[in-house]
DNA sequence: ATGTCTTACATACACGACGTATGTAAGATG
DNA sequence: CATCTTACATACGTCGTGTATGTAAGACAT
């Protein structure tokens, strides 16, 4: 049964990260009590510290979770266009899309970036930009794209780009109006790295 | 003497944004003392509380001052230009090098975000958004770029991307070359915007 | 099979930080 | 000159984190 018990922890650390990830995504990191969150999963705070650390620790892992939804989303997306030019594009607008989602949104792009830094440095984090930089060369590669395009650096602002939109869009007065502005004009935008 | 007392009020009001703005800055706003900072301002929470509601408030006028800052600088910059494109890429690269001083990032990129949400949302906030876009404006009324760029949307696009590069910039191993890099890769992509 | 050792948690405690309620002295106002 | 308001300081309660300690159950060696 030695199988049963490595099951039986990773089912709590599952538990916990979900149980913190909900926390996180509706209150905040900062509002999240740790007592609170770990009794709603059946434990207590000592099986946190015990797995992640500290509490930035479980956000990391919460966010590792988060991410790694997130870029195999963004593969299905542009493994399903037909070109691809237009599954990059896609991936931008799933990108944006995703990011206007609440949970992504304050994890990710409030709280992540506040007690972590800058999530595109950690290690095995932020495959979206990868995925992102990977479309891109694809592209470049077709001679879709100028040759004069850093891709590291364009995937980079456009990442950032996006998260920012997604922000503006998210707090808008009209979120549906905005978010079809902001897709428009990033289309328009896009249309501009052709050659 | 009216004047003297108001003028006693306006100065302790100054010494508590300048003494939280050095420890928002320094240590971040969730590690800073409201205790600590205050009484190396020569005051206590008391006179804090009693100005700015709360610690928030208080990041609220941290971030307006900065703001009212960046925005002078970028006005300057984008005056001694010889050319309004010139004026509008120098205001877009100023920016990015003003985003990786350490104090404007952690208090506005990392900390301002998470605690108050969009930036771009407050009033009489963020006057860089509307510097960058009253400049495309002008471009665009001069025909320089084309009809069909949504000004808003894309002022707010490229701010989002300027400060995620910076915050690249700002938490690589060579921030001197990452700058390079990525200042380089911006301008290739504003070079597109034109007609 | 049994004793030991390690793992996976729970419990208890100390410390610090925020917010609030209250106090007070000085200036403003009539 | 009396009252009222403003601009702070002080004191206190509460909560949340981190750490140190306790404990029960499985792993492992003999």
């Amino acid at each position: 049964m030695a199988k049963a018990r490595s099951e039986m922890i990773a089912e709590t650390r599952a538990k916990l990260v979900a149980a913190a990830r909900h926390a996180f995504g509706t209150v905040g990191y900062a509002n999240a009590s740790m007592d609170d969150f770990t009794a709603g999963a059946g434990l207590t705070r000592g099986a946190l510290y015990h797995h992640f650390g500290d509490k930035k620790g479980l956000l990391q892992a919460v966010i590792q979770q988060i991410d790694a939804e997130m870029t195999a989303r963004l593969h299905k997306v542009s493994a399903k266009a037909p070109t691809r030019w237009q599954a990059f594009v896609d991936e931008c607008v799933a990108y944006i899309e995703m990011a206007v989602e609440p949970e992504i949104q304050r994890i990710l792009f409030r709280d992540g970036t506040a007690v972590l830094g800058d999530i595109s440095q950690w290690p095995s984090t932020n495959g979206c930009i990868q995925a992102l930089a990977d479309a891109l060369r694809q592209l470049q590669t077709d001679g879709e794209i100028g040759a004069d395009i850093d891709i590291d650096v364009t995937a980079r602002l456009i990442n950032g780009a996006s998260a920012h939109a997604a922000l503006w869009i998210a707090n808008s007065d009209d979120p549906q109006a905005t978010s079809k502005r902001a897709v428009e004009g990033f289309r328009t935008l896009l249309e501009r790295l052709k050659t």
